[in-house]
DNA sequence: CTGTTAGCGCATTCAC
DNA sequence: GTGAATGCGCTAACAG
């Protein structure tokens, strides 16, 4: 038994297709006998709408595209959870593409715009380039950025050089002068602005200080655990090692502690971590961290984009996210402990 | 200016749609100046196909749907990754589902499928009621289960009996004998067979080593960590407390540990805890527990999802992932750690 | 090899 | 209120 079609459901109700696609869109303008002749077919005939076609006809595609870079990385994914919550309960589909690769996020980029992929987007984590703006603006699709900044796109951002200036100073209140800071790639194919953004806070929080900057203790990787507990074992088995680190995110967090007790190093006696994100791991690790609201930045990003695409704005929004200083074991003793 | 299309495209290139269409789709049969004509117009006119119009022409949607359950999971976030991992490298859209409440699920199940919203279907951790295979089979909808048991469709599955028996084994054979466990509801809406599965191993366990079944030592809560905590509180302040606490998730054994600290009772000592799937922050938390191999049962689930599209089985497959015991210091003491 | 044509299934004019 | 006709943009089958 092929799938019945709006025709089939016209010719068994007695009607024509016009009528049945009135009542499947709830037009007022069907008598209350025929629409529940209509309805009734509907059942027996057990139809429903093809997704494709009322696209096409339409115009419209239902969806709501959402690109993610990294989809392994912890922050995004709370991030994501706040925009599938919103979602959910909304008319659109959710389309995720992932961009592990450059080449990918080129030609996702530039096909998501042109083809009439979906109704809106939500970039995460990414600053798009010019070009892809281009596009955007071309196609007339909405699109709402989510911890990226661009001035001609409507965004969710935290001020991420106030974060690390927060976490920095935190350390030098505890009197800590070698403070070390492992950064993700500043260099990177994604124009991922937070990472400059908070390599500023960090030489900003020094100078205030007039603490000297020490190329030395600035090290950057990949933001992955491994590679960071790498670079704080370098940094850890310095002549001079630093006896503070701050880590661009808790990932990275994590690694540094991983190497403190691979050197048998105390916490926060030998070494004070900070972290960045207050992802759950954090919590149950008592890692100090700078919090920021990562699934509120997805709800609010995809609320955004919902209204944005009802009725379009003049000019782009900005909606900024507070960001908080979370003190836990690993830069205080106990006795000061903050609580969760 | 509006978007170009396929005609505009022939149009300029002097040629009929069908052979831009041919050269869109890399037939072979067009002579390479035609088809140079034909990609220069393209260039120019900044064409880019319209992807619903293609799907509705082609009757294939190029999309996979991943239906998720409580996307806020642990687990389930890392088979998800598992998934878009292999779905990049595919041609493949990946459509999310998120079904949190009972009437989504169905109402999603039912559109999905006869609404030919996608062209394969990927299900975690989540039972098909019966009349939903109907329309999976009827629709020639090819579908895989993640974490899920259906006789009628291919799977990835663990063996959850095993697990939780390997588990208790464990406990029982440190010398256990008050050993409670703290499950996900038995009876949900969602039909989550792993959770009898392992109730069941947990039961057998203590049979085969004689122990009676104490039905005060069984409780069950929502996947959820406070949840845990409370019932491991409840567990822990009886006047015969356990000694040893296994939890389906190993979300819930962080409750676990959170209530023993909650009460100031040494790990292992004082309490055995032993968790279920090896999620990673049990590594940072040193949690002994059942791993299975998330992220893979995801690859695997899209591989297999992939083949059958291509090559529709005769019957469903099952797939079998390993599953192993993970002893690391929520069970024994530091002098025989399991080093990640 | 290539142009033409007929749908894909539905929404949306129009007349009635 | 309702039916018939037109088109969304593309693919595929059919002639040439």
């Amino acid at each position: 038994m092929a799938e019945a079609t709006i025709r089939d459901v016209a010719r068994y109700a007695g009607v024509g297709v016009g009528t049945v696609s009135r009542v499947l869109n709830n037009s007022p303008s069907v008598a209350d006998t025929t629409r529940s002749k209509v309805l009734s077919a509907i059942e027996i005939l057990n139809y429903s709408p093809n997704q494709t076609a009322r696209r096409l006809s339409s115009g419209k595609t239902m969806a709501i595209g959402v690109l993610v870079p990294f989809f392994t990385n912890a922050s995004v994914v709370r991030r994501l959870q706040g925009i599938v919550e919103v979602l959910a309960d909304s008319d659109y589909d959710l389309v995720l593409f992932d961009v592990e690769k450059t080449q990918n996020r080129d030609k996702l980029l530039t096909n998501i715009a042109s083809r009439k992929m979906v109704d809106g987007l939500l970039i995460l984590s990414l600053r798009p380039h010019d070009r892809d703006m281009q596009r955007f603006l071309q196609a007339e699709l909405p699109a709402v950025l989510v911890d990226a900044n661009h001035p001609q796109l409507s965004r969710i951002v935290v001020d991420n050089v106030w974060g690390a200036e927060t976490a920095v100073n935190h350390l030098i209140d505890l009197g800590h002068t070698r403070i070390a800071y492992i950064s993700d790639y500043r260099e990177n194919p994604f124009n991922f602005s937070p990472t400059s953004d908070r390599y500023a806070g960090y030489c900003h929080a020094l100078q205030a200080a007039a603490i000297p900057y020490n190329p030395n203790y600035y090290r950057e990787g990949a933001l992955d655990r491994e590679e960071a507990r790498h670079l704080a074992h370098d940094l850890l088995t310095l002549r001079e090692p630093p006896t503070a680190i701050f880590a661009y995110s808790d990932t990275q967090a994590i690694g540094v502690l991983q190497a403190a007790q691979d050197l048998d190093l105390q916490i926060p006696q030998d070494l004070a971590v900070i972290g960045y994100d207050d992802i759950e791991t954090a919590v149950y690790l008592d890692l100090t961290t700078i919090r920021q609201s990562l699934y509120e930045s997805g709800v609010k990003g995809a609320q955004l984009l919902l209204e944005i695409m009802q009725t379009p704005l003049t000019e782009p929004v900005e909606i900024k996210l507070p960001t908080e200083l979370i003190v836990r074991k690993t830069t205080m003793t106990s006795e000061v402990i903050y609580t969760a």
